[in-house]
DNA sequence: GATGAATGAGATTTCATTCAT
DNA sequence: AATGAATGAAATCTCATTCAT
């Protein structure tokens, strides 16, 4: 029986405490830093029960990683599915209240994803953070190919440039639900999420539109 | 004599070499998994040494990170002053580009403060990231204070909300040239810099008018 | 109902393949090296079910290890009852014939006992031993005796001494036959059994050369 | 600066506690037994400073190993220099006398290389055992060459075959000088180590009986 | 009778830090 | 001022053993 089984055939509930606990610390301390020693503490378990279900550390990072990975693709297929009428606008908005919703309740495994940026240290990292990329970055491909077969983009804008800029903002839109000072300190995304929806309107009509005087 | 003088003391030559070998270690692992075993084996130096110089660990990311902090000022001092007569377009090109170059030529030092984002660990994290979050954001206020005052943008654009996109933007095409595999993989910008001027030129276009038919 | 017990009612092709996995395990490892875990993994069968039958991992080891010493005594009981007739050299031939050709089809036991000359930690290792070796000398001694019975024995020759002698070729040549290198490396035992006849013969006359009546 | 060189650097008493510590725990326990925590704990000193010394467990048991077999080269040189113009009776006997000699000296470097003979886990094992195998077994050869060319030998005797039972019954003999029960309880080694000149005559006497010239 | 989850002691190894030379 | 030997806490991981199901 491998490692992973072992853990699959936890009680639901222990399962969700242990992503919990690990999801927390290594969102928090990143990959080198995290402690199974303060993660077994943390769940009151004992060390050996940890590496029966995962084996190694870098297992349990992988794990709770690709856990992470999973919800937030079950996010977007959701939103995805509901959204697939309207136009270029309403999609992008939708795309950013979900994800903002989505990283309210789920801020570490933002965080998560942001180690994989720098730390050149977590086992298959590359993989992991292109995989990532990818998926997201043709999530906006697909809605701008739907966009410009319907004419609602001017003729000379290029497709993966115009994805990368949006890809960027709503990137940093969602980072910064997830990071302390990433608004610079001006408190702008400290209210509820209802709060929020006239940023994105605004922030979407100034990524599809532009800001200067015309 | 505290460890920071002891340090200034030591010949130019030589405290280059330790801040590049330290700014390489933190930026690949990270501060918990970056060893000061390690830095000092690439320097061929006594680890004692390198604690009379900076004290404990921590001391030494600090020094290395406001080191980096300053190269970054130098730069960004120097393109505010070259381009305080252009309009709002250029100065944004001449920024990105002479971010795009110094990120090439210090490509750690970018790498350094994505740490920054994500590790609590890090002593004076928040501090040190509100600063230099605080420092980015108010260039790109003082730029869009600049256009208005020339009455170069739309009546409704909201000055705060403009800058986060644009910082948005802006940092995400610098992180795509310090961080594999940020541009999910397309190798938009595998060439060398002069390559990136279309596409500087483009980014700064679809920014400033946007991507919709009018 | 004792651990024991509970192994023996098995079936005997379990019990065969458990003795088989853990006498591997010990002979290629050593006691302190061999792994429950790793037996039971090649065994796929539960770990529980192994202390089951063998309480701890010491009396697994004790088990493996009068199981293979059966197996050697057998093996000697054939050779001796057909070869009570023969004089002293046709008995060491078909001893050594004999033994080459057990271990050659049993050749972790006789790892097994050399893991014995060696190991502190090896529980009873003492007992083990000298009741092993013991039997394997007075062997060779009981044949010594019949051969100067037989007047086949020069009067100066002092019996111990000799057995000593013999069983000293005898063992190492049983040696070189499990235990790669032991032949320095000169290949002389890699070919099939037959192979070996020339050899015994050889290493027969020499050693009796020193001890036979002339 | 390398485990090995900042061991070096120790004062000699120091390095000779920490090796004899180290042997000690090694050849009782074989490779896998021996714990680090029991030789510092021996030693008086820090875990990590044995670390510094030689960085693996495996390191450190490879330093000890080729130390001893240092030692036993420096012990058969001398008495290879000391006897090249006797006849091959007196050249095994001194052989013989020095080896009995050694071992009680350093009955530990004994069983270290009795280990070898069992432990696949031991890291290079093969490398060493066939090392040492050729080492012996090419010194015999060396013996048996010089008795040839003199004309000691019976025509009829083959060389590799007459080393090869040398080597077994002189290294079988030395076995019982380091390994108790190796005599069958005996006691025949147990008196002090001139004793053992008779047994020394007579046990050469019996072998070269079979290849010498009559 | 068989299972395998749980355990926690103990294994090897790394680490930042101190301090005598 | 520079060194690097010494340290011991803490890291990851393995292990034999127990016991409820």
């Amino acid at each position: 029986m491998t490692a992973a089984e072992r853990f699959h055939n936890l009680p639901e509930e222990k399962k969700e405490r242990i992503l919990s606990v690990a999801s927390d610390e290594f969102s928090r301390k990143g990959y080198a830093g995290a402690s199974i020693n303060s993660i077994v503490g943390q769940l009151g378990i004992a060390k050996g029960s940890l590496f029966q279900y995962f084996g190694t550390k870098d297992g349990l990072f992988r794990f709770v990683f690709s856990h992470a990975l999973e919800r937030v693709k079950d996010n977007l297929r959701v939103v995805r599915d509901n959204a697939s009428r309207k136009d270029l606008s309403s999609r992008l908005q939708d795309t950013l209240l979900a994800g903002a919703w989505f990283i309210r309740k789920h801020p570490l495994l933002y965080r998560l994803y942001l180690q994989l940026l720098t730390d050149d240290t977590i086992p298959f990292r590359n993989d992991m953070l292109l995989a990532l990329r990818q998926y997201s970055f043709e999530y906006i491909r697909s809605l701008l190919d739907d966009a410009r077969r319907r004419g609602e983009l001017a003729d000379h804008v290029e497709l993966n440039r115009a994805a990368f800029m949006l890809d960027a903002v709503m990137d940093r839109f969602l980072q910064a639900q997830a990071v302390p000072h990433m608004d610079a300190g001006l408190g702008l995304f400290d209210g509820d999420i209802s709060d929020i929806r006239a940023w994105i309107q605004d922030l979407v009509r100034m990524m599809l539109s532009g800001v200067e005087k015309s």
